[in-house]
DNA sequence: AACCAAGTCAACCGCTTACTA
DNA sequence: TTAGTAAGCGGTTGACTTGGT
Protein backbone atom coordinates (compact mmCIF):
# COMPACT_ATOMS: atom_id res chain seq x y z
CA UNK A 1 0.00 0.00 0.00
CA UNK A 2 1.42 3.06 -1.05
CA UNK A 3 0.94 6.28 0.82
CA UNK A 4 -1.14 8.90 -0.92
CA UNK A 5 0.38 11.37 -3.03
CA UNK A 6 -0.81 14.55 -1.13
CA UNK A 7 1.07 17.93 -0.61
CA UNK A 8 4.22 17.55 -2.47
CA UNK A 9 1.86 17.96 -5.92
CA UNK A 10 3.64 21.28 -7.69
CA UNK A 11 2.16 24.35 -7.19
CA UNK A 12 -0.25 23.67 -4.10
CA UNK A 13 -0.15 26.42 -1.37
CA UNK A 14 1.28 25.33 1.81
CA UNK A 15 0.80 27.25 5.15
CA UNK A 16 -1.35 29.45 6.79
CA UNK A 17 -4.81 29.66 5.42
CA UNK A 18 -6.02 32.98 4.06
CA UNK A 19 -9.49 34.56 5.14
CA UNK A 20 -10.40 34.22 1.56
CA UNK A 21 -9.27 30.64 1.33
CA UNK A 22 -11.66 30.10 4.51
CA UNK A 23 -14.84 31.66 3.34
CA UNK A 24 -14.42 30.09 -0.32
CA UNK A 25 -13.89 26.87 1.47
CA UNK A 26 -16.45 27.06 3.71
CA UNK A 27 -18.83 28.22 1.00
CA UNK A 28 -18.31 25.09 -0.88
CA UNK A 29 -18.65 23.22 1.94
CA UNK A 30 -21.92 24.79 2.77
CA UNK A 31 -23.34 23.89 -0.58
CA UNK A 32 -21.75 20.65 -1.97
CA UNK A 33 -20.74 19.27 1.47
CA UNK A 34 -17.14 18.09 1.74
CA UNK A 35 -17.65 14.86 -0.69
CA UNK A 36 -14.21 13.31 -1.54
CA UNK A 37 -11.81 15.70 0.25
CA UNK A 38 -9.17 14.93 -3.11
CA UNK A 39 -11.56 16.22 -5.55
CA UNK A 40 -12.45 19.06 -3.53
CA UNK A 41 -9.89 21.65 -3.73
CA UNK A 42 -10.18 21.40 -7.77
CA UNK A 43 -13.94 22.12 -7.22
CA UNK A 44 -14.06 24.76 -5.15
CA UNK A 45 -11.32 27.09 -6.89
CA UNK A 46 -8.73 26.66 -3.95
CA UNK A 47 -5.36 25.90 -4.53
CA UNK A 48 -4.60 23.15 -1.94
CA UNK A 49 -4.24 19.94 -1.37
CA UNK A 50 -7.67 17.76 0.12
CA UNK A 51 -5.88 16.79 2.81
CA UNK A 52 -4.72 20.48 3.88
CA UNK A 53 -8.64 21.60 3.08
CA UNK A 54 -10.17 18.66 5.46
CA UNK A 55 -7.71 19.36 8.09
CA UNK A 56 -8.42 23.07 7.71
CA UNK A 57 -12.26 22.41 7.80
CA UNK A 58 -12.23 19.97 10.59
CA UNK A 59 -9.78 21.66 13.36
CA UNK A 60 -11.22 25.13 12.60
CA UNK A 61 -14.17 26.25 9.83
CA UNK A 62 -16.49 23.29 11.21
CA UNK A 63 -19.14 25.25 12.82
CA UNK A 64 -19.07 22.99 16.07
CA UNK A 65 -16.43 23.88 16.86
CA UNK A 66 -15.84 25.29 20.25
CA UNK A 67 -12.31 27.42 21.01
CA UNK A 68 -11.26 29.25 23.88
CA UNK A 69 -9.76 27.63 27.36
CA UNK A 70 -10.52 24.18 28.50
CA UNK A 71 -12.91 24.10 31.37
CA UNK A 72 -11.95 22.10 34.87
CA UNK A 73 -14.18 19.51 33.52
CA UNK A 74 -12.36 19.47 29.84
CA UNK A 75 -9.36 19.21 31.82
CA UNK A 76 -10.59 16.31 33.99
CA UNK A 77 -12.33 14.62 31.49
CA UNK A 78 -8.94 14.48 29.16
CA UNK A 79 -7.02 13.53 31.95
CA UNK A 80 -9.08 10.46 32.70
CA UNK A 81 -9.44 9.13 28.90
CA UNK A 82 -5.58 9.86 28.90
CA UNK A 83 -4.85 7.68 31.87
CA UNK A 84 -6.98 4.59 30.25
CA UNK A 85 -6.69 5.38 26.21
CA UNK A 86 -3.08 7.16 25.80
CA UNK A 87 -2.62 9.19 23.16
CA UNK A 88 -5.60 8.66 21.29
CA UNK A 89 -6.34 11.89 20.84
CA UNK A 90 -9.23 11.61 18.67
CA UNK A 91 -11.03 8.80 20.75
CA UNK A 92 -10.57 11.21 23.37
CA UNK A 93 -11.78 14.20 21.23
CA UNK A 94 -15.60 12.49 20.59
CA UNK A 95 -15.78 12.52 24.52
CA UNK A 96 -15.42 16.38 24.74
CA UNK A 97 -18.01 18.04 21.93
CA UNK A 98 -16.57 20.86 19.88
CA UNK A 99 -13.10 20.08 20.41
CA UNK A 100 -10.56 18.67 17.85
CA UNK A 101 -8.08 15.95 18.58
CA UNK A 102 -5.49 18.57 17.10
CA UNK A 103 -6.60 20.99 20.08
CA UNK A 104 -6.97 18.29 22.42
CA UNK A 105 -3.21 17.15 21.67
CA UNK A 106 -1.71 20.48 21.91
CA UNK A 107 -3.39 20.89 25.23
CA UNK A 108 -1.95 17.97 26.82
CA UNK A 109 1.56 18.69 25.19
CA UNK A 110 1.62 22.14 26.41
CA UNK A 111 -0.35 21.87 29.85
CA UNK A 112 -1.25 18.26 30.98
CA UNK A 113 1.83 16.86 30.34
CA UNK A 114 3.83 19.66 32.19
CA UNK A 115 1.63 19.48 34.65
CA UNK A 116 2.02 16.01 35.03
CA UNK A 117 5.73 16.03 35.55
CA UNK A 118 6.19 18.68 37.66
CA UNK A 119 4.04 16.67 39.97
CA UNK A 120 5.99 13.85 39.86
CA UNK A 121 3.69 11.45 37.14
CA UNK A 122 4.74 10.06 34.28
CA UNK A 123 2.48 11.79 32.02
CA UNK A 124 2.33 7.82 29.65
CA UNK A 125 1.76 5.78 32.60
CA UNK A 126 0.34 7.86 34.96
CA UNK A 127 2.01 6.45 37.66
CA UNK A 128 4.70 8.31 39.90
CA UNK A 129 7.74 8.49 38.60
CA UNK A 130 10.39 6.31 40.13
CA UNK A 131 13.04 8.57 39.30
CA UNK A 132 11.10 10.26 42.00
CA UNK A 133 12.43 8.24 44.52
CA UNK A 134 16.32 8.59 43.87
CA UNK A 135 15.16 12.14 45.47
CA UNK A 136 13.71 10.65 48.01
CA UNK A 137 16.67 10.02 49.98
CA UNK A 138 18.57 13.71 49.81
CA UNK A 139 14.69 15.05 50.94
CA UNK A 140 15.38 12.35 53.99
CA UNK A 141 18.92 13.45 54.97
CA UNK A 142 17.70 17.24 54.77
CA UNK A 143 14.60 16.30 56.79
CA UNK A 144 17.30 14.21 59.38
CA UNK A 145 19.69 17.51 59.41
CA UNK A 146 16.95 19.54 59.99
CA UNK A 147 15.21 17.53 63.42
CA UNK A 148 18.73 17.80 64.99
CA UNK A 149 18.33 21.33 65.08
CA UNK A 150 15.38 23.46 66.70
CA UNK A 151 13.00 24.14 64.11
CA UNK A 152 12.31 27.70 64.49
CA UNK A 153 9.43 28.54 61.89
CA UNK A 154 6.26 26.69 60.90
CA UNK A 155 7.35 26.06 57.03
CA UNK A 156 10.60 24.25 58.19
CA UNK A 157 8.81 21.75 60.45
CA UNK A 158 6.17 21.39 57.52
CA UNK A 159 9.02 20.43 54.99
CA UNK A 160 10.38 17.75 58.15
CA UNK A 161 7.12 15.86 58.12
CA UNK A 162 6.61 15.75 54.38
CA UNK A 163 10.18 14.32 54.21
CA UNK A 164 8.57 12.20 56.87
CA UNK A 165 5.37 11.64 54.96
CA UNK A 166 8.23 11.37 52.04
CA UNK A 167 9.88 8.50 53.98
CA UNK A 168 6.55 6.10 54.25
CA UNK A 169 6.06 6.31 50.69
CA UNK A 170 9.60 5.74 49.98
CA UNK A 171 9.56 2.16 52.29
CA UNK A 172 5.80 1.71 50.47
CA UNK A 173 8.03 1.94 47.27
CA UNK A 174 10.68 -0.12 48.62
CA UNK A 175 8.28 -2.94 50.11
CA UNK A 176 6.26 -2.97 46.98
CA UNK A 177 9.58 -3.54 44.57
CA UNK A 178 11.02 -6.40 46.74
CA UNK A 179 7.97 -8.36 46.67
CA UNK A 180 6.77 -7.23 43.38
CA UNK A 181 3.86 -6.07 44.16
CA UNK A 182 1.91 -4.33 41.72
CA UNK A 183 -1.93 -3.93 42.42
CA UNK A 184 -4.33 -3.11 39.78
CA UNK A 185 -4.74 0.11 39.46
CA UNK A 186 -8.36 1.07 40.25
CA UNK A 187 -10.46 2.58 37.29
CA UNK A 188 -13.78 3.34 37.53
CA UNK A 189 -15.22 -0.11 36.00
CA UNK A 190 -13.12 -1.77 38.01
CA UNK A 191 -14.94 -1.33 40.88
CA UNK A 192 -17.87 -2.96 38.64
CA UNK A 193 -15.88 -5.86 37.49
CA UNK A 194 -14.80 -7.03 41.09
CA UNK A 195 -11.19 -6.66 40.50
CA UNK A 196 -9.28 -5.45 43.91
CA UNK A 197 -10.03 -1.91 44.84
CA UNK A 198 -8.14 -1.74 47.66
CA UNK A 199 -6.27 1.63 48.09
CA UNK A 200 -2.50 1.21 47.65
CA UNK A 201 -1.01 2.64 50.99
CA UNK A 202 1.63 4.35 48.62
CA UNK A 203 -1.16 6.02 47.14
CA UNK A 204 -2.42 7.62 49.99
CA UNK A 205 1.33 7.99 50.99
CA UNK A 206 1.75 9.90 48.17
CA UNK A 207 -1.61 11.85 48.15
CA UNK A 208 -1.28 13.04 51.63
CA UNK A 209 2.47 14.11 51.24
CA UNK A 210 1.94 16.00 48.07
CA UNK A 211 -1.55 17.23 48.97
CA UNK A 212 0.47 18.77 52.15
CA UNK A 213 3.14 19.92 50.00
CA UNK A 214 0.89 21.65 47.71
CA UNK A 215 -1.60 22.95 50.68
CA UNK A 216 1.71 23.90 52.37
CA UNK A 217 -0.51 23.67 55.21
CA UNK A 218 -1.88 20.85 57.59
CA UNK A 219 -2.19 17.86 55.10
CA UNK A 220 -6.22 17.19 54.59
CA UNK A 221 -8.24 14.94 52.86
CA UNK A 222 -11.71 16.31 51.46
CA UNK A 223 -13.81 13.69 52.88
CA UNK A 224 -16.46 14.38 50.96
CA UNK A 225 -15.08 14.64 47.76
CA UNK A 226 -13.47 11.52 48.68
CA UNK A 227 -16.03 9.80 49.48
CA UNK A 228 -17.88 10.48 46.03
CA UNK A 229 -14.99 8.65 44.65
CA UNK A 230 -15.05 5.29 43.66
CA UNK A 231 -11.74 4.58 44.53
CA UNK A 232 -13.04 4.31 48.08
CA UNK A 233 -16.60 3.03 47.10
CA UNK A 234 -15.17 -0.67 48.16
CA UNK A 235 -17.24 -1.17 51.65
CA UNK A 236 -14.47 -3.58 52.56
CA UNK A 237 -11.58 -1.76 52.76
CA UNK A 238 -10.38 -0.95 55.74
CA UNK A 239 -9.26 2.30 53.99
CA UNK A 240 -12.85 3.21 52.76
CA UNK A 241 -13.87 2.14 56.65
CA UNK A 242 -11.45 4.77 57.76
CA UNK A 243 -12.72 7.37 55.90
CA UNK A 244 -16.52 6.57 56.57
CA UNK A 245 -15.89 6.38 60.21
CA UNK A 246 -15.02 9.69 60.46
CA UNK A 247 -17.83 11.57 58.40
CA UNK A 248 -17.58 14.53 60.56
CA UNK A 249 -15.07 16.30 58.89
CA UNK A 250 -13.96 18.87 61.37
CA UNK A 251 -12.87 16.40 63.80
CA UNK A 252 -9.17 15.07 64.13
CA UNK A 253 -8.83 11.57 62.19
CA UNK A 254 -5.53 9.42 62.98
CA UNK A 255 -4.72 8.16 59.51
CA UNK A 256 -2.51 5.19 60.69
CA UNK A 257 -1.47 3.99 57.52
CA UNK A 258 -3.15 0.54 58.67
CA UNK A 259 -1.41 -2.02 56.76
CA UNK A 260 1.39 -4.74 56.45
CA UNK A 261 3.91 -1.84 56.94
CA UNK A 262 2.56 -0.49 60.06
CA UNK A 263 5.39 -1.71 62.46
CA UNK A 264 8.02 0.08 59.78
CA UNK A 265 5.57 3.08 59.14
CA UNK A 266 5.43 3.38 62.70
CA UNK A 267 9.18 3.60 63.74
CA UNK A 268 9.12 6.91 61.30
CA UNK A 269 5.73 8.42 62.58
CA UNK A 270 2.52 8.67 63.08
CA UNK A 271 0.50 11.21 61.79
CA UNK A 272 -2.26 12.74 62.74
CA UNK A 273 -3.98 14.36 59.72
CA UNK A 274 -6.75 17.00 60.31
CA UNK A 275 -9.30 16.46 58.02
CA UNK A 276 -10.77 19.95 57.29
CA UNK A 277 -12.27 20.33 54.25
CA UNK A 278 -12.00 24.30 54.48
CA UNK A 279 -8.37 23.63 53.51
CA UNK A 280 -8.87 21.50 50.21
CA UNK A 281 -8.43 24.21 48.07
CA UNK A 282 -11.45 23.83 45.79
CA UNK A 283 -10.02 26.29 42.96
CA UNK A 284 -7.03 23.73 42.52
CA UNK A 285 -7.33 23.11 38.91
CA UNK A 286 -5.76 19.44 39.44
CA UNK A 287 -7.76 18.91 42.65
CA UNK A 288 -8.32 15.52 43.53
CA UNK A 289 -12.20 15.85 43.07
CA UNK A 290 -10.89 17.06 39.55
CA UNK A 291 -8.82 14.24 38.93
CA UNK A 292 -9.94 11.04 40.20
CA UNK A 293 -12.75 9.27 38.32
CA UNK A 294 -16.00 10.30 40.05
CA UNK A 295 -19.10 9.39 39.05
CA UNK A 296 -20.42 12.80 38.24
CA UNK A 297 -17.33 12.74 35.21
CA UNK A 298 -17.81 9.50 34.41
CA UNK A 299 -21.88 10.00 34.18
CA UNK A 300 -21.48 11.48 30.61
CA UNK A 301 -19.22 8.61 29.52
CA UNK A 302 -19.63 5.45 28.10
CA UNK A 303 -18.98 2.27 30.17
CA UNK A 304 -14.91 1.29 30.02
CA UNK A 305 -15.90 -1.30 28.02
CA UNK A 306 -17.18 0.46 25.50
CA UNK A 307 -14.77 2.62 24.68
CA UNK A 308 -12.97 1.25 21.58
CA UNK A 309 -9.57 0.78 22.56
CA UNK A 310 -7.48 -0.07 19.53
CA UNK A 311 -4.90 -2.19 20.67
CA UNK A 312 -4.23 -2.52 16.49
CA UNK A 313 -0.88 -4.10 16.75
CA UNK A 314 0.24 -2.30 13.43
CA UNK A 315 -0.55 0.46 15.06
CA UNK A 316 3.05 1.97 15.67
CA UNK A 317 2.01 4.90 17.33
CA UNK A 318 0.09 3.16 20.15
CA UNK A 319 2.54 0.54 20.82
CA UNK A 320 5.46 3.72 21.16
CA UNK A 321 3.44 5.82 22.68
CA UNK A 322 0.67 3.87 24.71
CA UNK A 323 2.27 1.41 26.71
CA UNK A 324 1.00 2.96 30.03
CA UNK A 325 -2.74 2.63 28.55
CA UNK A 326 -2.39 -0.86 27.12
CA UNK A 327 -1.34 -2.53 29.94
CA UNK A 328 -4.61 -3.71 30.66
CA UNK A 329 -5.54 -1.13 33.52
CA UNK A 330 -6.54 2.43 33.65
CA UNK A 331 -4.51 5.09 35.93
CA UNK A 332 -5.32 6.56 39.41
CA UNK A 333 -5.17 9.69 40.11
CA UNK A 334 -3.85 10.98 43.29
CA UNK A 335 -2.99 13.94 43.65
CA UNK A 336 0.75 15.14 43.49
CA UNK A 337 1.90 18.40 44.02
CA UNK A 338 5.89 18.32 43.95
CA UNK A 339 6.05 21.94 43.14
CA UNK A 340 9.08 23.66 41.88
CA UNK A 341 9.90 26.11 44.62
CA UNK A 342 9.13 23.00 47.27
CA UNK A 343 11.53 21.00 45.23
CA UNK A 344 14.04 23.95 44.56
CA UNK A 345 13.90 24.96 48.65
CA UNK A 346 14.44 21.42 49.58
CA UNK A 347 17.71 20.89 46.80
C1' DA B 1 13.57 49.51 23.04
C1' DA B 2 15.80 45.38 21.84
C1' DC B 3 16.84 40.90 22.45
C1' DC B 4 16.07 36.18 23.80
C1' DA B 5 13.82 32.14 25.61
C1' DA B 6 9.76 29.78 26.39
C1' DG B 7 5.07 28.89 25.27
C1' DT B 8 1.36 28.20 22.00
C1' DC B 9 -1.00 26.33 18.22
C1' DA B 10 -2.06 25.82 13.22
C1' DA B 11 -0.45 23.15 9.78
C1' DC B 12 2.26 19.60 7.74
C1' DC B 13 4.33 14.90 7.30
C1' DG B 14 4.25 10.26 7.15
C1' DC B 15 2.19 6.22 8.60
C1' DT B 16 -1.90 3.04 9.14
C1' DT B 17 -6.43 1.61 8.16
C1' DA B 18 -10.55 1.11 5.48
C1' DC B 19 -12.51 0.73 1.28
C1' DT B 20 -12.99 -0.69 -3.45
C1' DA B 21 -12.13 -2.46 -8.01
C1' DT C 1 -6.59 -12.03 -2.89
C1' DT C 2 -4.18 -8.12 -4.18
C1' DA C 3 -3.12 -3.54 -5.13
C1' DG C 4 -4.40 1.25 -5.42
C1' DT C 5 -6.60 5.12 -3.28
C1' DA C 6 -8.79 8.07 0.21
C1' DA C 7 -9.24 9.25 4.72
C1' DG C 8 -7.89 9.30 9.43
C1' DC C 9 -4.58 9.67 12.90
C1' DG C 10 -0.58 10.93 15.85
C1' DG C 11 3.94 13.06 15.91
C1' DT C 12 6.47 16.94 14.68
C1' DT C 13 7.54 21.46 12.95
C1' DG C 14 7.84 26.23 12.65
C1' DA C 15 5.74 30.76 12.80
C1' DC C 16 3.91 33.66 15.93
C1' DT C 17 3.13 35.45 20.68
C1' DT C 18 4.32 36.40 25.30
C1' DG C 19 7.12 37.35 29.16
C1' DG C 20 11.48 38.29 31.22
C1' DT C 21 15.88 40.68 31.26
Amino acid sequence: MGRSPCCDENGLKKGPWTPEEDQILVDYIDKHGHGSWRALPKLAGLNRCGKSCRLRWTNYLRPDIKRGKFSEEEEQTILHLHSILGNKWSAIATHLPGRTDNEIKNFWNTHLKKRLIQMGYDPMTHRPRTDLFANLPNIIALANLLQHHPLEDHAVRLQVEAAQLAKIQYLQFLFQSSNNYNPPLPTPSSNTQHHNTNINIGDLGAFNLTNFVKENSTPCLNLSNLENQTLFSNENNSCSQLLHNNQDNTQQVPFNFQTHLNNSINEISCHNFNFDQKNNSPSSPLNITNILPSPHSSSHLPPLAEISISNNQGDSSSNSTNNGADQGSSSYWPELFFEEHFMHDIS
